[in-house]
DNA sequence: CTGTTAGCGCGTTCAC
DNA sequence: GTGAACGCGCTAACAG
């Protein structure tokens, strides 16, 4: 398929050591050789072979990037962000898609592990970030594998970083609150996944800090898919229906849309709502969506970083770092209706 | 970070022949052996080094996987599809994003050869589908590399399998002239980029031979980025206003959504609207998108034959495959107001 | 059945 | 400046 660093010795007439100096651009060779072969080199379509020259080396310049679903685009932005950093300091990511599936992100860390990466970043799948679902991370850290989970370390000590969610999840449920909200409904947790359980979480909390009697009344609609939608719909046959939706995520907010709109109930005039995530079509669609967005910019940053220092310090104590969200209000989000209380 | 197969022997009490059979589940190793070993391996966590497996053995059982950009939807849906085949065939595949840059993807390009995959398949960047911006694959074809093209071969004899355009596009144009159109806007072809301007072609063949005078008034709203919104929203100052859009995809079609609306257009009934794509937001706005979607399914599977069926033979002559699109009505077209024409 | 050995393509001493 | 020789971890003959 390529010549190797051996034939083009022979070509130049010259050392297999010669050669690799030119490659490499190491010094100890003369001007004239060098130009010479890096000519013949460019001319018979030379192309190193990496896996030789890893195995040697002991050294990738490579990390694994294994994400819990390619279809979310943040985790798209995070790996533009993560490899834009990377090809800077000549490396390399490998991306993985677990698909939400635990079977296929170990399946996956294993590839990684045996193509030798440096180290791995891990979005890990959201079903399960119960202590149970991220114990084959330990055997990671027992290898001294290095890693760092995006997403909470469910409980182990583990390095990691992720969008801090209970205090940001607040500032939504405060942003109702001081619209004049009282009957609030939560839709779209599921259970077991960590991230939409904290959203849950900020929300009560400041409920119940500040306005006790509306954390009394909040309302859930759980679950997978779409199952929700019918019983949010129901809320609304009934005069206490909540004047104010938080979903879990910019999907789950875009699919009542419809639904509701077709039993009568407008956005925001109705009932208001506020969600999670960015995507491109959240100011587009109309109403636009009152959203808090996770800094993935800086989430990236740092996770590559982090990892960087794990690299260079296997011993370290591991660490974990929260990054707030960013609040931004659309046109989901109003005052109730006068009338309605 | 791993023990060697050697070490394993040592410890085994045996040879890294012994060691290699039971590993690769080869025949000729007695079965208490064969079970002590992998006892063994378990118990030291031996994970096999793939790069000296695959140095001499020539062969990476491994595809790359190169995309003009991640960030479209539909790229990582193919990107399943392709996986779960390659998986099931023990194939891995390598991912990278070009992000719509000719010098990226050459240079992922060199990279995946590098690692030496078996194989290529490349979404090659938009911006340039003339010949010019196929030249680099010339070489890959000159070097017998096998790979295959997802989109147009720019006139090259390159393997390829695409989406069929001017058929499928001439469809949305015949929905539009059934339904009664005559003034008919296209929006967002972008000069250079194949598919816009086959997507184009397909709706002026359609029109020229259906409806002459149709074809005569068309109109086009070109560019990069949104340029186009302010032209578009111009054209409803007049009387001569067209009654339908075709839009070269979804995101055009939703980014035009609230202009028009705040000019006081309404779809459909002062302007059908018809568009390329499938994501899963085209049914769930308001209203829902008529389109033309890709039958990726498909096109995913025939570029991996393709693909298997070019490594197996290099010099076969290359093919090329176009794969009808799948007409949906949805909301957002129907005929025109009766008073406006 | 089992062990010994020769490469795979490359980077790196260490002599010249 | 240059080249011969060794070893990275593994598979595949080949010989016992």
């Amino acid at each position: 398929m390529s010549i190797t660093i051996e034939e083009l010795a022979r070509i130049a007439n010259t050392s297999v050591a010669t050669v690799s100096r030119v490659l490499n651009n190491k010094p100890g060779v003369s001007e004239k050789r060098r130009a010479d072969i890096k000519k013949l080199a460019e001319q018979f379509g030379y192309s190193p072979n990496i896996l030789a020259r890893n195995l040697v080396m002991k050294k990738q310049h490579m990390l694994g990037y294994i994400v819990s679903s390619l279809s979310n685009p943040a985790y798209i932005d995070f790996f533009h962000r993560i490899e834009s950093s990377c090809r800077a300091q000549g490396y390399q990511v490998l991306i993985a898609d677990s698909e939400e599936n635990v079977k296929l992100e170990k399946q996956h860390i294993k590839a990684m592990l045996e193509h030798r990466a440096d180290g791995l970043l891990i979005f890990p799948v959201a079903d399960d970030h119960s202590s149970a679902g991220h114990r084959h991370f330990l055997d990671l850290q027992l290898r001294k594998v290095p890693f760092v989970l995006l997403g909470e370390s469910g409980g182990y000590n583990f390095d990691y970083v992720t969008s801090e969610e209970i205090e940001s999840s607040g500032v939504l449920a405060r942003h109702l609150l001081e619209l004049g909200h009282r009957r609030i409904g939560v839709v779209g947790v599921l259970p077991g996944n960590r991230c939409t359980e904290q959203r849950l979480e900020g929300v009560t909390r400041v409920l119940e800090r500040e306005s006790p009697e509306a954390a009394k009344i909040l309302r859930r609609a759980d679950g997978e898919k779409e199952d929700w939608i019918p019983e949010v719909c129901s809320w609304f046959k009934y005069p206490d229906a909540p004047t104010a939706l938080i979903t879990m995520n910019n999907g789950v907010a875009l699919r009542l849309y419809r639904p509701l709109e077709e039993v009568g109930i407008e956005i925001p005039r109705d009932v208001s709502m506020v969600s999670f995530e960015d995507d491109f079509w959240t100011e587009l669609i109309r109403p636009s969506l009152t959203t808090s967005v996770p800094n993935n910019a800086e989430v990236a940053r740092l996770a590559f970083e982090t990892l960087r220092e794990r690299i260079k310090d296997p011993e370290a104590p591991p660490i974990g770092h929260h990054i707030p969200q960013t609040f931004i209000r659309r046109e989901s989000s109003g005052p109730p209706r006068p009338e309605q209380k």
